[in-house]
Formats: C-alpha cells, structure tokens, sequence
DNA sequence: CGAGTTTGACCGGCGC
DNA sequence: GCGCCGGTCAAACTCG
C-alpha cells in the first residue's frame, strides 16, 4: 500500500559532482600546453596541480561523507517506513478485531486522526495499555499526531456522545466564522449486518458527481424532511453490479452534494475510480476528481448513537446529517478547506519550517515521521500511536509549526481522505462479510494485548492544533 | 433505436 | 393492523 521511494540516486550525484572536476582537468592540460618550457610556471603549474588533487580529494571525501550519510539516513527512512507499514497493518487488524468482537455490545470504536477537540470523553477514556487518565492527558499535551487507541467504558459512553456532539458544534462554530468553502465528504460504515455505506459530501454544482463510475438514475424521492429530492443510481458498469448510490442535495446548503454510496463493486474499477477498489464506494473517487476549490480541512470522525462512522472534517451542516437523514455507516466530509486549520494553527511562517514541511522524513523531523507520515502522492498514508514507546519525542515551537503545516498539507490532499474512507470501509467491508468467533482481543504494537469485552474504542492521533482530526467509530450495534 | 431519465406504483421495514 | 417512509420497479418519456 505505502510505498516511498527513498533510494538516493548517489551514483548521479557522483556523476554530476565529477563532471566539473574533468572540466578543471581539461583546463589544466590546456594551460600546460601553453607554457611548455617555462620551469617556473611548470613548478607553481606543479604546485598548483598538487593543490587541486588535495581539493579534488577533499571533494571526494566530502561526498563520500555525504554519501554515507545519506545511507544512513536512508537507511533510517526505511526502518521507520516499515514500521509505519507494520503499524498501519496492525492499525487494521486492531480494528477490524475490535468491530467484530463489539458487535456483541453497544460501545463504538473511535478511530480519530487528529486530537478530539474538546472530548472531555476522550480525557476520560481508559488507555488501551491499562494507562491511567493522567497518562492520557501526557498524550495529549504531547501535541503528538500519532495514532492512539482508547477504550471507553460503557459508563461514560453517553456523556463521551454529548462531549462529543458538543466538539462538532464548536468546531461548527468556528467554521460558520471562517466562512470556510471546500469539499466536504462523510464516510459511514455499514451497519454489522448491511451492506457498507459510505456517505461523502462535498460542494459541487453538478447534479451529481463524476467519481469515475457510470450510474444510471433508477428513481427519485422526496425524502421527508429535506424538499430536495434525493435520486437513486445504480452502477452500470458491469451488470449486476450491486453497487447504489444516493445523490441529495443539503437542505442548509443546497451547495453541498451528499452522495451515499452502498455495496461492492464486483467488477474493475475504470480509470478515475481505482480509489474505490479498496473501498464499498466511490467517496474516495469523488474527492479525487473533485478538484474545485480548497478541498483540504482538518479531518474529524465520530461515531453517533446509530452507530454510524463518522469521519469528516469540522463540518456546520453535522447535524443536518444526524438530524433529518441519519446516514449508517462511515461519513467522510469535506465541504470545508484547512485555511482555518492553518489559521488555528497560526504559526509564524519560515522557509525553515516550509521545508520541513515538504520534507517530512527531514533528519531533524524524524520525531513527526513517528507520528504520521504521507508521501508525495497523497495516497498512501501511515499512522502509529503516539504513546508508548514515542513519548522520547521532543516538542518545541518549531515542532508545532512544522506539524501545524504537515497536518495542514496531508488534511489538504483529497488522497489522505481517500486512504483513509479505504482503509476505514475496507475494514467494515471484510468484517461484514467474515464472521469473528475468536476471543476479542486487542494486540498492540509492543504485543500487549487488551480485552474488548467493553463497548467502545477510540482510536486517534494528536496534534497541537487539535484541528487535523479523525474519528472512527464502531457501529454499536 | 438504444440508453438514460422521469414518475407513479409497489414493497417491505418500522413505529404506534 | 395501519400508516408512514425509504427504497425499488417499471412503463412512459426524452434525447442523441
């Protein structure tokens, strides 16, 4: 899935590093043809030679240094991307785990990317390592945008839902102030016995949006509740494919498109729709070639009393959602950019931290590679906790600002949010259609292992602006 | 003429 | 059992 390219193409860079070094020889052989009998000049000419091979020796010493340490580095890189992998994979398996084995109770998984603004429940939760509270909130000072997980009791589920519900109405808030556009996409899992649902909202003008598939319209509602007709399609891609699609429009802005995707697709995907392959749906399709606008915005997901995975970015029209058409399953949002992320972020910029920006697995920054990383492609992504074995990572000013941009720069990319609603319906796809009769339990990175007897997990990453966020929960029911 | 859309009828789940 | 509502069917219609 991750795949980064980290070679060092030394051998060009010896080649371009030597070239100028021949050119230097060249030179000097012309000279000597021109004064050719002068024993003076062929002395300092003499000297002067041995000067440049002592130059041209250092040069090669230098770069050999440079070489190793860029193996070195390299070699690091590597260490630290095959632990991402191991760590995103056994994300995976914790997860898909977790939502089987809850199945018998009423308590979601909450997978967040990105610190739980405001979620006194998420303070309150029990640290799957057995951590007392206290150690919880060691993460969250962290400022860390690793990956946790969390397990909530059933005790304080219901007041984790409403501290919850409160976080996306301040967060609402703030969006409503920043007058933030952008794409807005909800991915929802499936209910345990249905098939897997991912709902995306995005802001597009078009009746519907071009995710690659081809539909066919096979009816039309007026849904109670929202006066804009909700439309039906069906793919048509291959016959018999079961893969539906319900297209309606907002009712609090008729701007924003809210697409529910429902099934598999049992054929190949065409060109433009492969984000799907991994997915029940084609939300991650949508946001790819839904390229209007700033599409980027801090990522968040919760899980609501219907069990419905909620992953989105701060989104003001949350409860329209919730309220008159409930989706099931995971909502991906993306109606909004990050402006504000950035602006919540409100850093000092510098070229320095632009760079580490850019160059996330920069030496000095390898404590945020720890934490999350994403290549250049935007659509491979990595996640580990933040806990544990990574408290050795050290915050400062520049940390924050140079977080603040990566998380800005991965909540940007419509990729990111494709990965995600992929690995996320992936897993609700394959618990669906698998039955677990194992034991539940939890494996963690360092082979700990916790029980899942209780109801509720929380999986999510931390960061300083606690804006870059994503949660998934697990379907209660 | 075929593919896609429209639209009223129909069906099944759910709550009262 | 009844009504409501979401979802689907299928005949009629439109369009290229």
């Amino acid at each position: 899935m991750m795949q980064i390219d980290l070679s060092l193409k030394i051998a060009d860079e010896e080649g371009g590093e030597d070239f100028p070094v021949d050119e230097q020889k060249e030179e000097r052989e012309d000279d000597n043809k021109d004064k050719v009998g002068d024993d003076e000049q062929q002395e300092a000419s003499s000297s002067q030679q041995s000067i440049q091979e002592i130059l041209k020796t250092d040069e090669i010493y230098t770069l050999q240094t440079e070489m190793n340490r860029m193996k070195e580095e390299n070699k690091e890189l590597r260490k630290v991307v095959e632990q991402k992998m191991r760590d995103y994979h056994n994300l995976q398996m914790k997860f898909a785990f977790l939502r089987k084995s809850g199945q018998e109770n009423d308590n979601p998984i909450i997978l967040s990317l990105g610190s739980d603004v405001g979620s006194k429940g998420a303070h309150e939760a029990i640290d799957l390592k057995n951590q007392s509270p206290p150690q919880v909130d060691e993460i969250r000072e962290d400022k860390g945008l690793g990956l946790s997980l969390r397990l909530h009791t059933q005790i304080d589920q219901h007041e984790e839902k409403r501290e919850e519900m409160k976080a996306w109405v301040a967060t609402d808030d703030m969006l409503h102030k920043s007058n933030l556009g952008g794409i807005t996409s909800h991915t929802t899992s499936a209910m345990a016995n249905r098939k897997p649902r991912v709902s995306v909202r995005a802001r597009c003008q078009a009746p519907t949006m071009n995710d690659g598939c081809q539909w066919r319209k096979y009816g039309q509602k007026i849904a109670k509740g929202n006066p804009c007709p909700r439309a039906y399609y069906r793919c048509t891609v291959a016959p018999g494919c079961p893969v539906r699609k319900q297209v309606q429009r907002c009712m609090e802005d008729m701007s924003i498109l809210i697409t529910t995707y429902e099934g598999t697709h049992n054929h190949p995907l065409p060109v433009g729709a492969t984000a799907m392959a991994s997915t029940t749906s084609a939300p991650g399709t949508f946001m790819l070639m839904s390229g209007e606008e700033d599409s980027t915005s801090p990522i968040s997901s919760s899980v609501d009393n219907l069990g419905q995975v909620r992953l989105s970015y701060p989104n003001p029209y949350l409860n329209n959602i919730i309220n008159s058409t409930p989706p099931r399953g995971v909502v991906l949002d993306l109606s909004h950019n990050t402006h504000h992320l950035q602006q919540q972020l409100a850093f000092p910029s510098s070229s320095h931290s632009a760079l580490k920006f850019k160059h996330p697995w920069a030496p000095d920054n390898l404590s945020y590679s720890n934490s999350i990383a994403s290549s250049s492609d935007g659509a491979n992504f990595q996640f580990s906790n933040s806990w544990g074995t990574d408290k050795k990572r050290s915050w400062n000013i520049e940390d924050d600002k140079s977080l603040a941009e990566n998380v800005s720069d991965i909540a940007s990319d419509p990729k990111f949010a494709v990965a995600v609603a992929a690995a996320i319906t992936s897993f609700i796809s394959k618990e669906s259609q698998t039955a677990q009769t194992t034991a539940p339990a939890l494996v963690l990175k360092d082979g700990e292992r916790a029980s899942t007897s209780s109801n509720k997990w929380k999986v999510e990453s931390l960061s300083p602006s606690g804006k870059a966020q994503a949660f998934i929960e697990k379907d209660p029911h």
